[in-house]
DNA sequence: GGCATTCCTGGAAACGTTTCCATACTCTGC
DNA sequence: GCAGAGTATGGAAACGTTTCCAGGAATGCC
């Protein structure tokens, strides 16, 4: 159809279509004051029929400004991530940046690899998403990167966080099973070093704390997140002496696997075990009897985290409150939590 | 802790702490042959003293390679999406590529917008997810790009694709149905304009056409995904004088909407409405019984549409076979579907 | 009418690389 | 001992913008 386009239009070739120079091309193009509405025109229509689209290579490495963030998250494929960087590639859009991701599988190489991608391409701000905290290469490159940026559900030193306020939830989870009747309530809450666990963990505690009871910390599982581990740490709590009468679960992959392994061991809850998830998925709504849930707004924290960044990132250096902002949990009361038998 | 760094350090200052031409540190930097040890040495050292990093901007602005690759999605909260994408992000990080990303949310506005950043920026490459097929202001833009694009279950002229087997699948799952007796098949695939639902109606019909059925279109549904929209329209369908017996749904959010449709019409599956669903998910695989699922390999497509991706951009501008490739699916079979019942 | 502002425009120097060209040196084979 | 090929380095011109500086034309004020 079209010829094969030579080369692509510079400025210089718009300034020289309508005759004026490149500096008011320049002007023109990034909308700056006192231009003679005639000039405006007459640019605009070279513009227009050059096909002129500014080189942002050029405009980066002249004006110092990428107009691009990087985000880091570990597991794409994990829905609660993919959300919350959703509603934040919504925000960027609107302000005119692109995203660059990169999934770092929990790994710290990739970690690193990209925070040198992010200097080298001269991002204008950061998002990180929950990863492992005990990655202290990684932050020390952080602070070295004099770059604004924002943690989601993460603690980096010197940097402004967005969280989901897991420890309240933990805590009203838990004590919602303390008060059905449960001295024995396992929690199956992801990696240890993730933000969110450890959260849990303490609001868990604090709910036995207040209780007066002990925590037997066999029935803490941190481990990796996965339907088969899941399924595997279930078992071997049911074939222990001492049985747990209520499991608390991630929602996502794992609550599968905890299902499975009550199945498997003829156990039917709420009656022979109650539960409850963490994070509201179709399984946890759908399942039958439905099951408890404790969840949060992830586009809404996508967001809010993004339009920190975007502030940090427009107000210069002000070294603003660092103090996490925390957003709400819900609970969702369905169907999956009884007292437990009688022993 | 550190001072704040005055200014980074370039590839000129490089030159002048190792005493040599900055056309050395480039060969260096960029592993040149014909550079004698001596000479690699004393550059590094002077790069590692400076902790210099290449300003990419610049590299791109000279070189003509940004080393970046555009990726345009619908909707990025789809596990369905960010699954593919993750395995791609994988290829392109062990390529030396960075991903941009943009969500269109279905929106044209976005998706041209999305292409003019490609342009402007120079992405060397474009990997375009399912989207309309109706967009036809896209495409034209697209065809004027001249840049090496991949689709992934998506039909865009002249642009090669990787697509799962959707017809295929279609027919099998539709033979399946057929073959246990059912004439009446409902189908809720999603958005019409979107391939994959499209080329599943082709194989649904296929299906009918071998078994000599007709198919009644008040059985397609080819609505927006959304478990509220598969809810009522399950509902209209049982409602009608002439029930269908077996319903096809898309796993994700649509699967819960029939669920829930079932239920409060006090209907159970298989007994009274065989069920089948696309996309494998927790709810499919836990709810009881267990439906079944047809499922593909979101990983595996989202890598082979990268390497092919990657291929084209090394490999110039060769006009390559543009067939599509197919992934095969799967159906996995559960205990969802049954006879129905006698009239 | 002279002078200080403000408005509009052009020229040219950056920004930090890569790459082309030139040059000086080291081999190799006869 | 010399042509020619190959190796190792430096110099300088791009790449396509933005932005600083300068200057001419209006405008306002006394």
């Amino acid at each position: 159809m079209s010829l094969r386009q030579p080369a692509r239009a510079t400025i210089r070739d718009v300034a020289a279509q309508a005759g004026v120079s490149v500096s008011s091309v320049s002007r023109v193009m990034n909308g700056e004051p006192h231009i003679s509405p005639e000039l405006h025109a007459r640019i605009m229509r070279a513009v227009n029929r050059l096909r002129f689209e500014p080189h942002s290579a050029a405009q980066a490495l002249r004006s110092r400004e990428s107009k691009t963030i990087g985000c880091m998250v570990s597991d794409l494929s994990n829905p609660l991530y993919s959300e919350m960087i959703n509603g934040a590639e919504e925000e960027f859009q609107r302000a005119g940046y692109v995203l660059m991701l990169a999934a770092t599988r929990h790994e710290q190489d990739r970690e690193t690899a990209f925070i040198s991608a992010v200097r080298r391409r001269r991002m204008d701000g950061l998002l990180l998403f929950a990863g492992d905290n005990a990655h202290t290469d990684f932050t020390g490159a952080l602070a070295n990167l004099d770059l604004p940026c924002v943690a989601i559900d993460r603690e980096v030193p010197g940097v402004p966080s967005v969280r989901a306020d897991h420890r309240g939830g933990g805590l009203e989870i838990t004590r919602y099973l303390i008060g059905l009747g449960h001295r024995r309530t396992a929690l199956l809450t992801g990696r240890a070093a993730l933000l969110p666990s450890s959260e849990r963990l303490a609001g868990y505690r604090q709910a036995h704390t207040e209780a007066k009871l002990d925590v037997d910390p066999d029935l803490i599982r941190p481990q990796t997140q996965g339907s088969s581990i899941a399924f595997s740490d279930v078992c071997q709590l049911l074939q222990g002496p001492d049985r747990p009468t209520a499991i608390i679960t991630l929602g996502t992959h794992m609550l599968a696997g905890v299902m499975d392994a009550l199945a498997s061991n003829g156990l039917r809850y709420p009656d022979d075990m109650s539960l409850v998830c963490i994070g509201d998925t179709d399984l946890a709504r759908h399942a039958t009897p439905g099951i408890s849930a404790l969840t949060w707004d992830l586009d809404q924290m996508g967001r809010v985290a993004a339009n920190i960044l975007l502030d940090r990132i427009r107000g210069g250096d002000e070294p603003r409150k660092i103090r996490p902002i925390y957003l709400p949990t819900r609970f969702i009361l369905r169907h999956s939590g009884a007292k437990p038998r009688a022993p």
